[in-house]
DNA sequence: TTGACATTTGAATGGTTGTTCAAGTATAAT
DNA sequence: ATTATACTTGAACAACCATTCAAATGTCAA
């Protein structure tokens, strides 16, 4: 019927090939913009950022967490089990506490310049 | 009754207070950490990042991202309302088309070094 | 001004996710 | 062993959000 091949999806009657095909190309593996955009998101919940500045100040446990940011230790004990998935923390335990501290500082350095970016 | 005074949030007997109200003290703002999750929230959803990362090579019109992307044109305005909202993308209409581009080169920054942190 | 194309927009829908609640495990003290 | 404290975990619930669909707007050509 029709003489161009449309894509499934795309309405579209004249789509610049060559900068598509060239984007194609060039841009970076969908693979990998994924698993950055799925890093993002645990940085992306407010109490998860909050417990990575409280913890960018050295140690704590899940009791001084709960006070600090005056949320429930089940909500904190919750994020912290998503941050150490993510190997944003690590934690030890010492006797009846559990103490968290940050992995390591690559987190950091991302999150000082979304701080420069946001304060412009 | 009790000795201690309580949060209402927090049911355990024996803080570290002096770690508290350190970390209170020295922390980023709330409002500054509030902002910087919604910043990272807008570049956590895949397909904005894989806009973002097809307009890192130059500007596009909505048409080639759905393209590109495989999306519907529809789905792909969506997207890129928010990242306009937020300022990481800026738009000019040519005749039929608006050509989309990043706005400044703060985001791809902090995108580059969530790459390098993926790839450890 | 009529039609075609490119894009936007609003409402509806379905999936995701953060918090709560209740129950569980782990450790130390009595 | 029993109790208390610190923390974890799973299910349920509500809120949020990305995509779809249908309708609307904007631009150009005839």
């Amino acid at each position: 019927m029709d003489f161009y091949q449309h894509s499934e999806v795309c309405e579209c009657e004249h789509v610049h090939a060559d900068v598509v095909n060239h984007v194609r190309e060039v841009m970076e593996d969908t693979e990998v913009l994924y698993a950055l955009s799925d890093f993002f998101k645990v940085i992306s919940d407010s109490t998860r950022m909050r417990i990575l500045a409280a913890l960018d100040s050295g140690e704590m446990c899940v009791c001084d967490l709960s006070e600090l940011l005056d949320m429930t230790i089940s909500a904190i004990s919750h994020q912290l089990k998503v941050l150490k998935d993510a190997h944003l923390v690590k934690s030890r335990r010492d006797g009846k506490n559990v103490y968290y501290s940050l992995e390591d500082d690559h987190v950091r350095l991302i999150i000082e310049m979304g701080i420069a970016h946001i304060k412009e």
